[in-house]
DNA sequence: ATGCATTCTGCATGGCTATGTAGTTTATCT
DNA sequence: AGATAAACTACATAGCCATGCAGAATGCAT
């Protein structure tokens, strides 16, 4: 039996889930509140398996919440139920620690799927912002690569490790003033003229990866 | 109609997808090929919506193609379906540039709705995978956070963005040695000897945003 | 009130970095 | 063959960084 939590200002709407939920064999709601403060006073709280969760709330908000419940109670998978569908909110709300994010629209069915998914390790997500997700994960085409030569982004990433030119000219046998030299225009493709800023650089643009 | 391609070395897989596909009514296999090397040399390929590809490919590896589909054809939606479940394929093929990812053992129908998708705007993967992306995404909680304090984090963000030590200082109104004094502590308890150091963990712990 | 943590200031110095200038080698394209 | 680009070597120097040492102000907790 999955132990339900839902914390929803509006009282209709959540006793409307918590009849959907309750009718489900597999799912149980064992707490049920107007706001995180609520919540985070009961008893029953940490006894929780998915915690469906709105974005906005009175007092705390939802991505407050989230990131307080993460803390204290990082096996309870939260599922954030919300009318917005931008992807500030989207973004924010993953951030902070939920695995799902459903829209208020949806229907019980989907609802309970959405927990069942939730509790047994996956992330209820819609399809499009399945793709956007995925899409801040694409390495960036060889045209907005800035046409770093391979040598080039092989020195960047050496660049991000911290090592010094000598260092780095020992790692990839090459002189320290060969390394020098591939910074040189490196800086000038990316538009920098310091080293952490051709990291920062290199890191949003996935040119390397962070460490 | 949706125009779809497949590239999989396994003649009778292949041809056992074709069918499947060709058999609903929205959807119809336009070209299909035993490499990447055979479908990048077609005239059909440009046409494709969505392409299905395997990972182990003789040649080009499914991971190469998708780099170049996606540099030559950034409007075809590639799927990549495959015997391996490991963490490691999974993310190369989607920072490849993988929209989606099946398992081979898939049924008929699950291809089918994977294929629209794809086309859809959305991101056919299992919900176990899902969950991993979405955990990458996790910011870490304050237990991991907590070591630096909000005005270190103030200045490691700064220090990212390649000022000078007095740059910083004027930014946040604060004396050079003042500066120098925070950097000190953030370097000690980052465990790190340099500026690159600290932004490199500073990102991929999530602690400060890239530029 | 005493202690402790956080924030901040100051000075010194060896080492590393950013940038300029000036070449050579190698491979590829025409 | 000559042109062009990428990779590489070399030297010089102003300026910035990393780190050691020393101490002060603020605020919170016991």
């Amino acid at each position: 039996m999955i132990k339900v939590g839902i914390i929803e200002d509006n009282k209709y709407m959540r006793e409307g889930w918590e009849t959907f939920i309750d009718y489900d064999k597999g799912l149980c709601v064992i707490g049920s509140f107007g706001s995180c403060e609520a919540a985070f006073e009961s008893e029953e709280f940490k006894k929780i398996d998915v915690l469906i969760m709105d974005i906005g709330l009175p007092g705390m908000s939802g991505i407050e919440g989230v990131k307080l419940v993460r803390e204290n109670h990082p096996d309870i998978a939260i599922i954030m139920a919300t009318v917005f569908e931008d992807d500030e909110h989207i973004f924010d709300a993953i951030k902070a620690g939920a695995v799902g994010y459903l829209a208020k629209k949806v229907t019980p069915d989907e609802l309970v799927a959405a927990i069942k998914d939730a509790f047994s390790g996956g992330s209820p997500i819609t399809p499009n912002i399945a793709r956007r997700i995925i899409q801040t994960m694409h390495k960036p085409m060889l045209s907005e690569l800035e046409q770093l030569s391979k040598r080039e982004l092989e020195i960047l990433q050496e660049l991000a490790t911290g090592k010094s030119y000598a260092k780095i000219g020992k790692t990839i046998f090459l002189s320290v003033d060969g390394v020098r030299h591939h910074i040189r225009n490196i800086y000038q493709k990316l538009e920098v003229h310091s080293r952490s800023e051709a990291i920062s650089k290199g890191i949003s643009k996935r040119l390397i990866d962070p460490m």
